[in-house]
DNA sequence: TATGAATGAGACTTCATTCAT
DNA sequence: AATGAATGAAGTCTCATTCAT
């Protein structure tokens, strides 16, 4: 008398399956317009029109996904947090101790490392660049816990780390870590964030990897051992 | 983006007689306006009527000063230029050589300039920083010719000449001076453009200066000399 | 308004077989959702999704048993006509003529049939008081034929009689009739209708049933015979 | 050395002064626009864009005067508050006693008041019957207390004040009261609010004022002393 | 010259309806 | 027959800009 019920449960788990697939996929297909358009013209400029238009889809379907403009904007990290940026850039403190030359490899392996996740994720860092100074300090914090945060907090505990190990010297790991960033950042911002090519001309990255682990551990001075700090 | 004002321009250039003068004062009053507004909300959050609030003034009364919204936007590097110190970033290069001791001094005394600079005029920066990602690259260079432009320049020469001095080692000029700037930048954003002070926790601007200038000179490494780490 | 769905009457024309009967079973199930949505939110403000919740089933299968959201809301009152209890307010003609007591009690039965009917039929109550006033006539005829207006007709038709049995004094059956109305609407509009009971403080209705009974037997005056006020 | 300030101290007080007329006059014109709208098409269903068209004005300036549609809802109580319709609804209490012929005219009196200003206001009543039953409380007071609120309570009071000197048998007062509204509106509804003629023929007003004060003042029966209550 | 009411283009968003599954 | 994702028309509201005063 019953429906053959086992059937049908499969059947409808396994379309629940493949549906939830489809709006994991759509969903990521409008979030990526989103921060495409987004990156492009900034948050306030660009339109849902355009972010449709990019998606492929009509702007009703947008709100089928996500519950309103600022829902896309919010959402965006969590493209991210998938990928590989996070680990890439918190695996810093695993390696603790190493000889110099290591300690150079090691840095230039770090540094490849950011830039290429930030690099590969300029939309991301662009929406962030442009969106940033102008929001609460709540979506702030929500946005910055998917990267640069974690970054800063691994590098100033990799640092003290150095320092308890009489590798590197006493100094403010705060300042120094977020100085670290600050020299990390600014290329991206000159070179990839920055529109044009002329105010400023880029490096390749190999370079300014090996410029900044030399100015990192050595400083400028060409005579280190003498011009000492009391 | 269109042509900036000539507007404000012709006034300036024939600042004769009361009237012109009021002109002048009114102008800056309403742009100074703008920046401020800008900084808090953002370009395209603003809203003229905010503009004309804050201004003291009508709606209408700004555009019998400026053409449009978007010519607000492009006349605010002008403000800077007359009040800025930029004066006192551009003159590094203009102490050739000296000693260990006072070598500090002189980058601790760019230091400060560099922040007191940056934390006089939050306003453009913050502009700065949400406008610069979706700019065209014409306003780009005139945004950036106001400050950051003219002290990266005047930071590679400073370098060109301390290591034809034989005081700082061989390096990529470019990639340190920019480094350079990045780890001054970073404390700005963090410090002073973004909102809230509980993701990035405050550091008094004389220990940053210290730190950083330690940094550049000396590098992390306890052992300097030897090239070696334990 | 168009004209209303004809998919209803011809599944309710021919019942036969339990295919068509779960069909009729469906369309009731909607039509149900749809009046107390309606009722609850008025019809431009209540919504398919909403409807279809209601109902328990998808929004697509409205389409499959009414054309339009619109046509749910001129089905509707057929609703009505399967489960009503308006034969009860059109037999008040079949009681001729009574003695002043059972006059009362008659009437007493009128009154409790009628808030009995409209209470119960309260959701049909509220569609019909927020959309008559923007409803074309014929919809309204429609409407109407449901409840009031048949009961307005027999009880004319039951003051003619009166009348005629001298039981009544002579006067405007049309006018008394739809005054008697009246007052028994406006009960059901302020203690049923409109939301809260702060601003009408509901009254039992079998008080009021008998203050009516009073009113409309012998007015207010408190010496009647005598055609004068002290 | 100072500008002449009176006289522009007294232009800007009569420029000010014409202003606000000018607010009222357009806020006026937009309102009963939108109560127009409201009534003929319910308030869900009522555009901006028919509300500006009708009040001869741009959507964008209906913003200028009102924060929202909703804000246009509850506004339009205040356009009726200005006019006479409170005070001669209020007024009943004022004579407190009269001869036999002389409470036939004060009712009808009242009632000619109460027709004749809810007719003048029709599309208020039309708003107030569409929106009410789908209000919250709070609006719902608000409105409310514009008019039959304030009919009710007074009409409450003349009925205990009569009934105190004598003139009136006791009755519940509040049952009555609201069952005297319920003969007003009913009529109001049948041939102001209803479209079309046809279902409710319309009757006179004057017809309906006598036939009511008879059947307040003395019921239906024909032979008042004999069917007495005990 | 200063004003600010009026404008209307265009933004975000909702929701009745369709149709492939 | 039932579903619900997709659609896109249409709605409310904002805001840069204009212009008569």
């Amino acid at each position: 008398m019953s429906e053959p019920s086992l059937i049908l449960e499969e059947k409808m788990a396994r379309k629940k399956g493949k549906k939830e697939e489809l709006v994991q996929k759509r969903s990521v297909q409008i979030l990526e317009a989103a921060a495409r358009v987004f990156a492009q013209k900034g948050y306030h400029a660009a339109t849902t029109k355009e972010i449709a238009a990019q998606a492929g889809v009509s702007e009703g379907t947008i709100y089928n996904y996500f519950q309103s403009k600022e829902d896309l904007l919010l959402s965006i990290p969590r493209l991210i947090s998938e990928t590989t940026l996070l680990p890439a850039l918190t695996q810093i403190q695993a390696t603790p101790t190493t000889s110099g030359e290591e300690e150079e490899k090691l840095l230039t392996t770090v540094l490849d490392n950011a830039f290429q996740t930030l690099r590969h994720n300029v939309d991301f860092v662009k929406v962030l660049f442009s969106t940033l100074p102008t929001m609460d300090e709540e979506t702030l914090e929500e946005y910055l816990r998917r990267i640069p945060l974690y970054f800063a907090q691994a590098l100033e505990e990799f640092l003290q780390t150095r320092i308890a190990q009489g590798v590197y010297r006493p100094m403010n790991t705060t300042v120094v870590a977020r100085a670290f960033m600050g020299m990390i950042v600014i290329f991206i911002l000159t070179q990839e964030v920055l529109p044009g090519k002329r105010v400023f001309v880029p490096v390749g990255y190999d370079v300014i990897g090996r410029e900044i682990v030399q100015l990192f551990l050595h400083g400028v001075l060409a005579h280190p051992g003498q011009g000492e700090v009391a």
